[in-house]
RNA sequence: GGGCUCGUAGCUCAGUUGGUUAGAGCGCACGGCUGAUAACCGUGAGGUCGAUGGUUCGAAUCCAUCCGGGCCCA
């Protein structure tokens, strides 16, 4: 302690000299004056500042947010304050933001949090503007993450003794507890919403909506049951939807085979010697199910001869696929043959002895890897199903639901596809049509909950069309993209990116193998497998959903719900089997429009808004559209709002691995969550946000700024009513001035709300706070708020632009600082309040411009413009040690004749308070200004401190005047 | 690899249809004030506008390529 007083004790000598001496020089003078007659001066100041209109507010400069704000959230749920804002915008024109349902499974996290402000921001800031805007948030509560978490809970052992009404139990009590846990923590953030009865996906109404939906695109003939290849998790048992999807580095197999030709072709026939088509793979186990190889048919392929052997590939991959094989001696023969010309020709299917395979061409093969011949087997991608279909190819399936080889495995029957791999190696190298083998690291599938590799399977699955529908019926593709261009898409290439994703998707995979959902609410047919869906099923099943729910599904006999007499309409049988898929949650959540849009009083459809992540074009957006138009023809939103994603300082993701996760629950712990609030509106969301702790400490510096604005505004208001009030035309300029400007503020943010432009509301009003107010208007006013008589016009009028700022600054920031804006609201003087119990009741701001509006901001612009070139040389002089406050001073400003001009127009006095100096003098002269500054003639008033010539009573006249009239 | 998208001072943002030495606030440095005081005021230093190459009399602004991010696909 000692050493460290001492390194502070050299610091302080170490300062410049002449502040040294300055400070020493004051010391000595304040040392002096307590000698001599100190109690006497002392007792003056003390008295004189008795008698000055100082600033008092009991409204806190630290905010300490993270205790404070829990006792607003009591104050608003008191007062229920959802309820009363929608009370009181009862005639407005109605604004529904449909809230997209985050899923129920964990804690938010900053781009929830983000999210869910950005929406309570529109939400707040429309019903201020006086429109009907309910906001109802809710929950995605089905679906395998959930279930999944629920079966690992369990264990293996008890997940085998637990029926699926239990499982299902558990999953609904596994979602409801996060449903709470969410909740509480979107309030927490200050989001106002319908919170006692949110829209949840596993109520029964919300899953009837599924039906409704499901039935009508049925019978416009875009469902079908079809097989196809799709991501299949061996381990979850299910098949998996593009987003449950997730790429990583994988070790493979690495082969090269040769699939003999039945007979050689013609271009090496007169060699005599075998001749292989050569085929390159990542995946051995796919080889069972291979029906054909895909050629590139432009591309010129030769035979080599290896060996006592010729393999044929494409030419531009020979000195590749050679070196992979250590091909020695290796002999190119002529002729070049194009794939188109192989085409047709067969081969000996590679495992299948007697079976034949076939040449094709396609267009997806890559001449840049492999051997330009593709292996194909329809039934295990989405390439080679394509082209499956376009040639009419087979698409055996010999993969079981656990990725064991049944029968049409041949010799691998029984084996697991990963065990098979290295067996089926082997088994090609016994057989002398292994080219080559070796391993390679690729991108590879992986499902995203249990992290294990998926295989692609063809299976019997439900799908939503894209291109075909019943008669007369538009294409739901058709229909989408024509839907898509009624709507407004912000930011504008928004548009694009749903345009391409919806023109370009293939057809949606709505099954899921899964019991935590909603089933496909279609039956089949015991007897015969035929479907059995028609318009009086659906409604039964709908009916059941909404009274019993879709547990009902799994617990209850058809028979018992569905019509007397319903009969499979092929074979006439009455025995009818429950589909056992369950729907994507994509499509759950998507049917909100009708589940809870269309099924609550207080909403309707379309929405005005749908405000999510730019992730949703892939999601919910276009889910919401997909059976939007399927059921209804139309988009379920007029308008789309997208956001970027929330990455760290440094532009990357958050992540575990990268350590840069920030929580929104520790900010608001540590900081508040008007923080988070702030930090959320200052960004600007067209591209991604960054967070980080700089970021948020320069936030918090923000927010303390427009804080203690509130509190000097606050502060200065303890004796002012309403009914003081100074009007405009009798108030001195300056006020008009700042008039002008708080309307040019207000009319500002308002277009930048209007244009979802938060970060240039923010912008706006915090500039204005720093720049407008503290550093100009407010420093000014202190002189007349603090020195003039209490109840004076020039007084009175500053208090009614202090009150005039005040109460429109407070409403401007209200959607953004919800819990800050609150609190200034209650310290507001009653009269005021206008009656508003909540600053969210208050209504929007409407700052009346005086009438001389635009010349006032005019000519001020050049009277600051003058101020810039006033303080510059205050400082200057204040650095040679000429001058300390600025009222020390004495400016002559030496302008141009027309600024001079508009100088002198406003008046020395006024200029003097606005330079806050003691005196100033213009003379015309010069290209530009330039400012002289002398010493201020008189002497210091000691009660307002400014220079000048003071009176027999020792201080300036107007003090002089105020203190007489006590 | 493909689609969409972003890259202006340490941070958050402005930069109109391409046109003079690229702006603001914060932060930082220095100073002032001590009647907004864990506040307030002022001055100043920070940018080859991701890089390169084009178009142009002139480009942060238009084009191309590349580098580095993000989302979504493969």
């Amino acid at each position: 302690m000692h050493a460290a007083a001492q390194a502070g004790w050299y610091r302080g000598a170490c300062f410049p000299e002449r502040a040294s001496s300055r400070r020493q020089q004051r010391g000595t003078s304040a040392l002096f004056l307590r000698a001599r007659d100190a109690g006497e001066r002392v007792e003056a100041a003390m008295d004189y500042k008795s008698t000055m209109n100082l600033p008092a507010t009991e409204f806190p400069m630290r905010a300490n947010l993270a205790a404070r704000e829990p006792e607003q959230l009591e104050f608003w749920d008191r007062i229920d304050i959802y309820r009363k804002s929608l009370e009181a915008c009862a005639g407005g024109e109605l604004f529904v933001l449909h809230d997209g349902p985050p899923y129920a499974n964990g804690h938010i996290h900053m781009g929830t949090a983000f999210n869910k402000v950005f929406k309570d921001l529109v939400v707040k800031y429309k019903s201020m503007r006086g429109y009907l805007a309910p906001y109802v948030p809710g929950w995605d509560c089905h679906g395998q993450p959930i279930e999944h978490q629920v079966e690992k809970d369990l264990g293996p052992e008890r997940m085998k003794e637990t029926s699926q009404a239990e499982l299902r139990r558990l999953c609904r009590e596994y979602a409801m507890r996060f449903v709470g846990v969410q909740a509480e923590e979107f309030q927490r953030l200050g989001v106002r919403g319908d919170f006692d009865d949110p829209y949840l996906t596993l109520t029964p109404a919300y899953e009837a909506g599924n039906v409704r939906i499901f039935a009508e695109m049925y019978r416009r003939g875009m469902v079908y049951k079809g097989a196809k290849p799709i991501h299949w998790c061996v381990r979850c048992k299910t098949a998996l939807a593009e987003a449950e999807i997730e790429y990583a580095d994988e070790t493979s197999d690495s082969i090269y085979v040769e699939f003999r030709f039945m007979v050689a072709p013609d271009a090496w026939a007169d060699r005599g010697l075998p001749v292989s088509i050569l085929i390159w793979t990542t995946t051995p186990w796919t080889l069972p199910a291979n029906v054909a190889v895909t050629l590139s048919a432009g591309a010129d392929h030769v035979g080599v001869k290896v060996g006592d052997r010729v393999v044929v590939l494409a030419e531009a991959l020979v000195e590749q696929v050679a070196a992979a094989a250590g091909w020695e001696g290796h002999e190119v023969l002529a002729p070049r043959v194009k794939g188109g010309e192989l085409a047709g020709l067969k081969y000996a299917q590679p495992i299948h002895e007697g079976v034949e395979g076939v040449i094709i061409t396609g267009d997806h093969v890559d001449l840049s890897t492999g051997t330009g011949a593709v292996h194909t087997a329809p039934g295990h991608g989405e390439e080679d199903y394509l082209v499956g279909i376009q040639f009419g190819l087979p698409m055996p399936m010999p993969v079981d639901d656990d990725g064991v080889f049944d029968a049409g495995g041949g010799p691998f029957a029984g084996l697991h596809v990963w065990k098979a791999n290295p067996v089926i190696v082997e088994w090609l190298g016994d057989k002398g049509v292994l080219a080559a083998a070796g391993k390679t690291s690729h991108s590879y599938p992986h499902c995203w909950r249990c992290k294990q590799p998926v295989i692609f399977r063809a299976t019997e699955q439900w799908f939503v069309a894209m291109d075909r529908a019943a008669q007369g019926v538009r294409p739901l593709r058709e229909g989408a993209l024509a839907a898509i261009d009624t709507v407004d898409w912000i930011p504008g290439w928004s548009i694009n990116r749903i345009r391409s994703m919806v023109a370009d998707r293939p057809d949606w995979c709505i099954s899921r193998q899964r019991a935590w959902g909603v089933p496909i609410p279609v039956h089949k047919c015991a007897k015969c497998g035929e479907t059995v869906a028609n318009a009086e099923t659906f409604e039964a099943v709908a009916r059941l959903f909404e009274t019993e729910g879709a547990d009902a599904w799994f617990t209850k006999a058809p028979s018992a719900y569905l019509p007397a007499g319903t009969a499979c309409p092929r074979c006439g049988g009455t025995d009818l089997v429950p589909e056992g898929d369950i729907v994507d949650v994509w499509w759950e959540s998507g049917v909100s429009h009708t589940s809870v849009l269309d099924a609550r009083p207080e909403l309707r459809r379309p929405a005005e808004l749908y405000l999510e992540g730019s992730d949703q074009h892939r999601g919910w957006f276009q889910s919401a559209l997909l059976t939007s138009v399927g059921a209804y023809d139309a988009a379920p939103y007029r308008a789309v709002l997208t956001h970027g994603f929330i990455v760290d300082g440094d532009g990357r993701k958050m992540s575990k691995s990268l350590g840069n996760v920030i929580s929104p629950l520790d900010v608001v712990a540590k900081s508040g969550a008007d923080i988070v609030r702030l930090w959320a509106a200052s960004a600007d969301y067209s591209q991604d946000v960054s967070v980080s702790d700089e970021i948020l400490e320069r936030t918090s510096e923000a927010y303390r700024r427009i804080r203690n604005t509130f509190r000097f505004l606050l502060s200065n208001l303890y004796d002012f009513e309403p009914s003081q009030a100074i009007a405009p035309a009798d108030m001195p300029e300056l006020d008009r001035y700042a008039l002008a400007r708080l309307a040019g503020l207000a009319d500002d943010v308002t277009r930048f709300y209007d244009e979802w432009q938060f970060h240039r509301v923010h912008r706006e009003i915090y500039d204005y706070c720093v720049t407008d107010l503290s550093a100009f208007y407010l420093d000014v006013l202190k002189d007349r708020l603090y020195s003039d008589a209490a109840g004076s016009p020039g007084r009175r009028s500053a208090q009614t632009v202090v009150a005039e700022v005040l109460q429109a600054l407070v409403r401007l920031v209200a959607p953004i600082l919800t819990f800050t804006s609150e609190e200034v609201w209650r310290f507001l003087p009653e009269t005021m309040r206008g009656g508003a119990e909540s600053v969210q009741l208050a209504g929007w701001p409407e700052v009346a411009a005086p009438g001389d509006a635009g010349m006032l901001l005019a000519v001020y612009a050049d009277v600051l413009a003058v101020r810039d070139v006033v303080t510059k040389a205050l400082e200057d002089a204040r650095n040679a040690g000429a001058v300390g406050k600025s009222q020390e001073a004495a400016v002559r400003v030496a302008a141009p004749a027309k600024v001079a001009a508009t100088l002198r127009e406003r008046g020395a006095e006024a200029l003097a308070e606005m330079f806050i100096v003691g005196s100033v003098e213009i003379i015309d002269g010069g290209d530009e200004v330039s400012v002289e500054v002398l010493s201020a003639s008189g002497e210091k008033c000691p009660r307002c401190w400014n220079h000048r010539e003071l009176s027999a009573e020792g201080v300036c006249e107007r003090c002089a005047a105020v203190l007489a009239a006590l």
